[in-house]
DNA sequence: CTTACGGCCTGGGTGC
DNA sequence: TGCACCCAGGCCGTAA
């Protein structure tokens, strides 16, 4: 399931690819999950693509239009749980549930694959661009400790839900936010404003690190994550909790726990991650 | 405003 | 062989 590592990878790997490409023709599948398809058939055949852009677990193709009366366009991708973005030859095969194809003028084609379609596509006129970029929180493999503190230190929530919250950091997702946690010793049910200065760059240290690591092994593929060459990533082998329930923990030999937290299913070690004092339910 | 939670979308994998 | 069920991430509505 892409998260900001896999997203990242995909987005440097279309970027050696797509910049200066013009689409040349579009052809869709099911449509259910792109917001406006038929501007989608319409409307991308002569643009040029200028950019490729992540923010968070979003990209976000920016295409200039041919002629200068009409206005840029952005397409913004989220690749939802299962979708794949693969720049191939035209007589490729075609993978089960590949819903859009975009044929680019250097004979190549950008295929759009969404086995389950959690994943949405919407096209964005430039004056929505900004806005919806701005919804997303700071980035997490760029936001500086102070910000990361001030973000979750006055925040009631648990810690897991808020580092999941895209709108409070853009791009973490269940892999990465147990990984962090478990990194930074913090049990995923601790509130924000409980943890200590201490615990707070211990956390922001675990975040940028294990994002930073799982960027260089090129993602992790736990299902069916793979790049925009078709690659699989490798940080999977260097998981220590997440789906390793009941197996023991590297640090401690304890085994290690699953639990649902925030509405997901969470992986911790019960011993290096004490959990927080569970506060008197008030009849 | 903040937080918590349930439901919804879909289909592959699992377990009976 | 079949089939019910679980689960995933994001988002939205509702309630406290």
């Amino acid at each position: 399931m892409p998260e900001l590592p896999e997203v990242e990878t995909i987005a440097r790997g279309l970027r050696a690819l797509l910049p200066g490409r013009r689409i040349v023709g579009v052809r869709l599948g099911k449509t259910d999950f792109i917001n406006d398809p038929a501007a989608i058939e319409q409307q991308l055949p002569g643009t040029r693509i200028s950019g490729v852009r992540r923010y968070g677990k979003f990209l976000m193709l920016d295409l200039q239009s041919p002629g200068s009366s009409m206005r840029d366009l952005s397409l913004q991708i989220h690749l939802g749980m299962t979708g794949q973005l693969i720049v191939c030859p035209p007589e490729a095969r075609v993978a089960p549930h590949t819903h859009v194809f975009l044929a680019l003028d250097d004979g190549r084609e950008l295929r759009y694959t969404d086995i389950r379609r959690f994943g949405k596509l919407r096209i964005l006129e430039d004056d929505q661009r900004e806005a919806t970029l701005s919804k997303v929180g700071l980035d997490p493999t760029e936001v500086s400790e102070a910000d990361f503190a001030n973000k979750l230190k006055d925040r009631r929530a648990r810690i897991k839900a808020l580092l999941l919250d895209q709108h409070v950091l853009g791009g973490m997702g269940n892999i990465y936010t147990d990984e962090s946690l478990w990194r930074a010793r913090i049990h995923p049910m601790r509130l924000g404003t409980n943890l200590t200065g201490d615990e707070l760059r211990k956390l922001y240290r675990a975040v940028r690190d294990v994002l930073d690591e799982a960027i260089r092994l090129r993602g992790s593929s736990v299902s069916d994550y793979i790049d925009a060459r078709g690659q699989r990533g490798e940080f999977q082998v260097r998981h220590r909790v997440y789906q390793r329930e009941g197996k023991k923990c590297f640090r401690c030999g304890a085994l290690v726990r699953r639990a649902i937290v925030a509405g997901r299913s969470s992986h911790f070690c019960p011993r290096c991650q004490p959990a927080p004092r569970v506060r008197r339910r008030k009849r």
